[in-house]
DNA sequence: AGAGAAAAACTCACTCTGAGAACAACAAGG
DNA sequence: CCTTGTTGTTCTCAGAGTGAGTTTTTCTCT
């Protein structure tokens, strides 16, 4: 770390009660939180409309600036992941274990026309979820269906099946996440995040298919899952039937230890 | 984001132009960055010894404060890899081309005990750079080996053959920086990184033993390499011998455009 | 010219993969 | 009860990829 608002020598002690720290010329420091889920089929994330300036009324991702220390709205924040918790439920209640992963930092001078804002991005794997509260500083929040960069253009399809860009940067940072996501399920066992604690390999499967966009060989699928050591393991239950078309009821498996996959899934591969 | 601090309602250009940023109880924010190469066959970092309190007199990350606005002590940072650049430049030239990468943010609320210190790490890998001059607020800069944390304990040999602990967290970055390395030289083509533009193959397995730690069947390396699309491609010329001990002229290969490797390299393979 | 050394090419058994077919277990309807 | 349709699971097989070793090529040094 460099060295601006120093005092001279002397001992570490002494350095510190004398230090001031209102030399630095800091900066704000926010968590903004990508939590993907998916719904149907399809890849979705948690968005809040935005109540107050600056851009009120436009779609962005839950957050809120890190608390340095402690004041009346509530506690600091021991650490970034404990923010990013605390913004999350603020929107929708949570599960007891859920992943939650550090995404990057975004700093570009002018990305907030207040003054220079930090913003710590993480991402939220999650379950489907029920329907969203509104939380503090937002009119309205919901779960919508993300539309990548790849089908004509970025953003999220909005009730009225238009599209809407999303306040500040927040569609970058959501690109990167699903970016992310995409490359995790291939070397990692991220995808039964997206799934409650027993599933079966179809739903598994459709975790891969939604969020890479395509469709991929079930039986070779099937074949490689259970050939991975750790991946999954089976729970001797059977999963109870749908109702409607018929079909043999397929096993249930529940989340292995391993999180690094030995061989990984490839992407480029069916 | 949240919206602590804001006035009343209105439009947007009055809003701004009578906002308040002292209300957000600011952090400070740094970037520190871990630079790597490659030195004789093992990882160096770069190193520098703290001129200053805290911590004066430790082995640290090169780093500094995120200059939010301008100053007497230079014009602000556009963006965060700006500033990384800029502290790293402060010890070392650097070559015209220079992977930079964003590894993550380190927010503990006690990391500093300053204040509420945010550090964004990056990491940089470099070719064998010559040794680093002293910068600002440092007594000393070097390139030093690093000792992973598999061999009975992290940290940095010092010069003396011992091992010292970095400033801060910085140890945990370390590792972090190392263990990234070590995973995207598995599906990427950053290794290159790590060399001249021209390099032989031969050079190139180095790197991965280098990072990796272990051994490669040099052959099957040679073969893989080729295989895959994209990673290196021929230059036409030979390198040029390096002295004693006789052998085949290797094939100079500069790096080819793909940055994703298909099929990757894995690790637990030989 | 010959010995030694490093790079590159070759060989072969084994495993993994993609694609399709076959088999098993269920629901609904006649 | 038996057939038909649907879904989950297993099997088959040809082609590609992999680990390990050997051979060939091309260089330096003596």
């Amino acid at each position: 770390m460099g060295d601006d608002g120093r005092h001279d020598d002397g001992d570490e002690h002494g350095f510190l009660s004398s230090y001031d720290p209102g030399v630095f010329a800091p900066a704000a420091v926010t968590v903004d939180v990508a939590a993907l889920t998916i719904r149907e089929g399809t890849p979705h994330v948690l968005l809040a409309r935005r109540a107050a300036h600056p851009q009120r009324g436009s779609w962005a991702l839950p957050g809120g600036f890190v608390r340095t220390r402690d004041s009346r709205i509530g506690p600091a924040d021991p650490d970034l992941p404990d923010a990013a918790l605390r913004v999350l439920t603020e929107k929708t209640p949570l599960p007891a274990e859920i992943h939650l992963e550090q995404l990057g930092t975004y700093g570009a001078l002018d990305r907030d026309p207040r003054m220079r804002v930090i913003s710590v991005a993480y991402m939220v794997f999650a379950p489907d979820l029920p329907d969203p509260g509104t939380g503090r500083d937002t009119t309205e929040a919901a779960w919508l269906p993300w539309t990548g960069p790849g089908t004509g253009g970025d953003g999220v399809a909005g009730t009225g099946g238009g599209r809407e860009r999303l306040a500040f940067d927040h569609d970058r940072i959501l690109d990167d996440a699903v970016e992310r996501a995409r490359a995790k399920l291939e070397y990692t066992s991220l995808a039964t995040a997206f799934l409650p604690p027993t599933f079966t390999i179809t739903a598994l499967r459709g975790v891969y298919e939604a969020i890479w966009g395509r469709t991929l060989h079930a039986a070779n699928f099937h074949r490689k899952i259970l050939a991975t050591p750790g991946f999954v393991e089976h729970t001797g239950d059977l999963a109870d039937r749908g109702g409607s078309g018929g079909g043999r009821r397929a096993r249930l498996y529940r989340g292995g230890g391993a999180a690094l996959l030995h061989p990984p899934l490839l992407r480029g591969a069916q």
